[in-house]
DNA sequence: ATCAGTTGTTTTATGAGTAAAACATCGGTT
DNA sequence: AACCGATGTTTTACTCATAAAACAACTGAT
């Protein structure tokens, strides 16, 4: 069941290697003020060969666009594609950081995993949570502190649980 | 940076692909009792022949076992592999469908893309987070009726924002 | 002006995942 | 016994992302 939902993955416009060529400019943009096929295929740490390919393909798609000289830049469409990324990456970053408490870089290989698979709905309505969440409302200050606290007393449950769904329908609602 | 953090996304044992096929076999052996390469391919809507050199891929990999009659059953590794999956599928789901809202199927598309990326700390958190806040712990009811409310109030960034972090210090702590 | 280093591209090859088609095998009908 | 349908495998081919190596072009130092 649901074969036309687990095919969707392979139909995703961004692969997680197209999603990091591009994230890859936009900080060089930031670093360097340029990037060219070498600074892109040193930030990410495959060769030249295998940069110029991919990002000829991306200025196929016009998504990245080529001076006079060979420098790259964002197209319009690429840097919307890139914000998207980076926010989706940002806020679930934040989350696994600094709400479920796991470390730093274990949160940032998940979110670096995740953030081009994530529905613009999703990265979305995460953000909203989040934002309340870590904001300074009362409610959702009292609601964070019991939950560490209780992350701390360190509930009982072998993991993988077998059948989530029946931890939820017999102990809660 | 981080190009360390990146490519540990091709470095996953467990493809999307792979996990699919894990859990194919696990739920036909629940609905039918049994599970044979065409029945695998026809769960995932893909030619036998696919399905054939995957689980051949897979049996080499101590994953899948196969009957003297070319039945095929999980491993205990397989097994685990597969709990571990699914308990992640169903948290996420649970999170994105019942308390961010989103509709069913983009929840159960976006857990699909998601589940089998995901650190084994990562669903864990996540499951004990999405646990305290769906309880009847009044903290959590309070916190849920607030957040839910906010959003209908629907707020009024634009998405994708471009910098998250600066959304999260000038506006909160 | 030459030589070394950098840059960008192309070609060849690999591995994963898939389809399509050919093939072999088995089981039951007739 | 002959046939048909379902099953499983293999072979060939394709796409994507990559490496490796060969190549061409430009840059800068001497």
């Amino acid at each position: 069941m649901a074969s036309d939902v687990w095919k969707e993955y392979e139909s995703n416009e961004i692969s997680h290697s197209v999603a990091h060529h591009l994230t890859a400019i936009h900080e060089l943009m930031g670093d360097l003020g340029y990037a060219r096929v070498s600074d892109v295929a040193r930030a990410l740490e495959i060769t030249r060969g295998s940069a110029s390919l991919t990002l000829k393909a991306l200025k196929a798609r016009g998504l990245v666009v080529e001076d006079h000289n060979k420098f790259l830049q964002l197209s319009e469409d690429g840097r919307r594609i890139v914000d998207s990324i980076l926010a989706k990456r940002a806020v679930v970053r934040k989350f696994l950081n600094e709400v479920l408490k796991l470390d730093e870089h274990q949160a940032e290989v998940d979110a670096c995993k995740v953030e081009h698979l994530l529905s613009a709905q999703t990265g979305e309505q995460l953000l909203h949570f989040v934002h309340f969440l870590l904001s300074d409302d009362p409610t959702a200050r009292q609601f964070l502190a019991e939950f560490w606290c209780k992350l701390d007393q360190n509930e009982e449950w072998q993991w993988p649980v077998q059948d989530v769904d029946q931890l939820f329908n017999l102990e809660s609602r």
